[in-house]
DNA sequence: GCAAGAATTGTGCTCGTACACACTTTATTT
DNA sequence: AAATAAAGTGTGTACGAGCACAATTCTTGC
């Protein structure tokens, strides 16, 4: 019990060639039925795993994954992001990986294809998407599929059944954290719900956040609350709330569905009258600027960084160590305050 | 560019043996300035990682590692340590690993100085240890020391300069996340931070958990609120704590520093005469009932599994591919509520 | 100028798995 | 029964790093 059994171990205890222990782990070629009894014998026996380390000596193929974003310089939401795929290129950096990253513009569409059409030229083995523009997408998830290249996505959900993997929150579970969030912290009122610049994401997201957030409410009994939906577009953001708030005093809380709920705590703190409750999304600076300052209560966490992290490892496991890649992986909705905000910053 | 360089390839380039290289790499042995130029010429053009997995390969040594904590059954805190375990154990099954798990009963040091001799018999290479009895604990660890046997502990800090790592909560953090979200969710008034059964575990988690949510408190300006501490002990915590209530009509809210808040929350349902809020720890079957019916507010997870299960990995990664040690590793406090409390029960 | 010794450098094997290929045994055909 | 095909089995090598040891070159002393 020194050391693990190999195959060498089994070959001998079977009183067979290493060969042959290797056709019939593998089942490859042909082996007699009396020499297949005598390995499974000692297979029943002993309890043999392969090592993985030497399997992947032999190995030797570059395995190439690229990793497809929007610019962070554009939108600063996916700077998280760069981390994840840094620890993971850092963590693997030792084995035989290419991993590349490219950036798109979120707002045009033509740069999107373009870099996929880069990333098709260079034919990796797998490649790993933040899918923003959902029929370009789906259109381009085909080819790399035809192509035998491994499709994962992480961020948004995109319906396509060439897709291997996701990575990401339950938007709409996210929407019932939030309404519980401002649930404990507000009085009976009126809540608001305000989608800020949802142009170009195809506004999926927030409509899931929105669902869940109602329906958390609609479940409350007695619940005396009101809650109205304004979709607001910068750079009207400020005059366009200061005038709902002006009309609507009663309100106690407002769900920020998207990653600028500072833009609605400035409004907030500058408005003076009274306190009124903010939840939202992503611990960008500025955020957690107005977090410190206690205009915004709760942030959601989206934990970007891990989700493009896990995106990559999975890939990496299943062709270093043939891991098989899990269909979705659900991270926590992370509740974040002022205090705890240090811990999921990156 | 088709795969990484190898040292052949660095010895072909500099035009010496890979031996000579190899010396140059770890520099053993004589080299010669001439061939230690040339070797360094090439090493400086290209960008050399030797292939982890080729290293290892030779060594086949069985690395032990104990893990030791309290038994589960007597206290249930500890069961998603288990998870944590299993899933390393099976992460790594495919290497020269044997993870062994050693419990005891929190109750009675000398069973842990009892698990602590069978494991000295067994001259582990690694122990990671859920230190409960201070004084026992620091002489154990000196003990494994001398005997070159590495020590990381987890859950519970030890001042001990022959602890190697630690991993865990900040607690005087975590505290005062606890201040935060009582600050948010009640009026000012009567808070009161309820310890429950210190006994056994020094108490030091519990002061440090206090400290933290005095701090919060004192550093708030205007804050108009009492708090008082109560040590509670079963069986006489509902008496005790329904005493209080009667003679305290002012409370508002309760921190319990321990596991044990659905004692509290159990008997603030049934008091009935008003809103009080609680927030507490861990994601135990019974926290989870009285989170869900609305009696207990917040829940500050410990994430258990995760200590356990980083405190292995990061010692198999040390013996396996001679990773350092991270001398500290801190988890983010994640806050709970009945609407996220699933993605972090396990 | 040559041997002895020191300094330097190259070779070859190991680790465990995977696989190609060569070899042996058994079955089938003529 | 011999020839040939098919089935089954064993051997040997590659992978890359690491290290022992052999081989070579260089010094030094006489």
């Amino acid at each position: 019990m020194d050391k693990k059994y190999t195959i060498k171990d089994i070959a001998k205890l079977a009183g067979v060639s290493k060969g042959t222990v290797d056709r019939v782990l593998h089942n490859r070629g042909k082996v007699s039925p009396a020499a297949l009894d005598k390995v499974n014998e000692v297979l029943k026996v002993i309890d043999y795993e392969p090592n993985l380390i030497a399997r992947n000596l032999k190995n030797n193929k570059i395995y190439r994954i690229c990793v497809v974003l929007p610019d962070p310089e554009i939108d600063p939401y996916w700077r998280p992001c760069l981390n994840g795929i840094n620890e993971a290129v850092k963590e693997f950096k030792a084995y035989n990986l290419a991993i590349e990253t490219f950036y798109f513009n979120p707002e045009k569409k033509n740069s999107f294809l373009k870099v996929n059409e880069t990333i098709l030229a260079l034919s990796p083995d797998a490649i790993l998407l933040a899918p923003l523009f959902h029929k370009e997408t789906v259109d381009v998830i085909e080819q790399y599929h035809s192509l035998n290249i491994i499709v994962n996505t992480f961020n948004n959900q995109v319906e396509s059944s060439f897709v291997k993997s996701f990575v990401g929150q339950d938007l709409f579970r996210s929407g019932r954290v939030a309404a519980k969030l401002l649930d404990s912290i507000t009085d009976t009122g009126h809540i608001a719900i305000v989608h800020i610049d949802e142009t170009y994401k195809n506004a999926v997201h927030m409509q899931e956040k929105e669902r869940g957030f109602r329906t958390y409410f609609d479940e409350k009994q007695n619940a005396a609350y009101t809650i109205t939906t304004l979709k607001l577009k910068n750079p009207n953001v400020e005059l366009n709330f200061n005038t709902f708030l002006n009309e609507n005093p009663d309100v106690t809380g407002v769900f920020v569905t998207t990653s600028k709920a500072y833009q609605i705590a400035k409004i907030i703190r500058d408005f003076k009258i009274k306190k009124i409750k903010v939840v939202g999304y992503d611990l960008i600076d500025e955020n957690i600027t107005y977090l410190n300052q206690g205009f915004i209560d709760f942030m959601i966490h989206q934990n970007q960084k891990r989700q493009a992290y896990l995106g990559i490892t999975s890939l990496v496991e299943h062709f270093l160590f043939q891991k098989e890649i899990p269909e979705m992986i659900l991270l926590p909705i992370d509740i974040v305050n002022s205090e705890n905000a240090k811990y999921y910053i990156e």
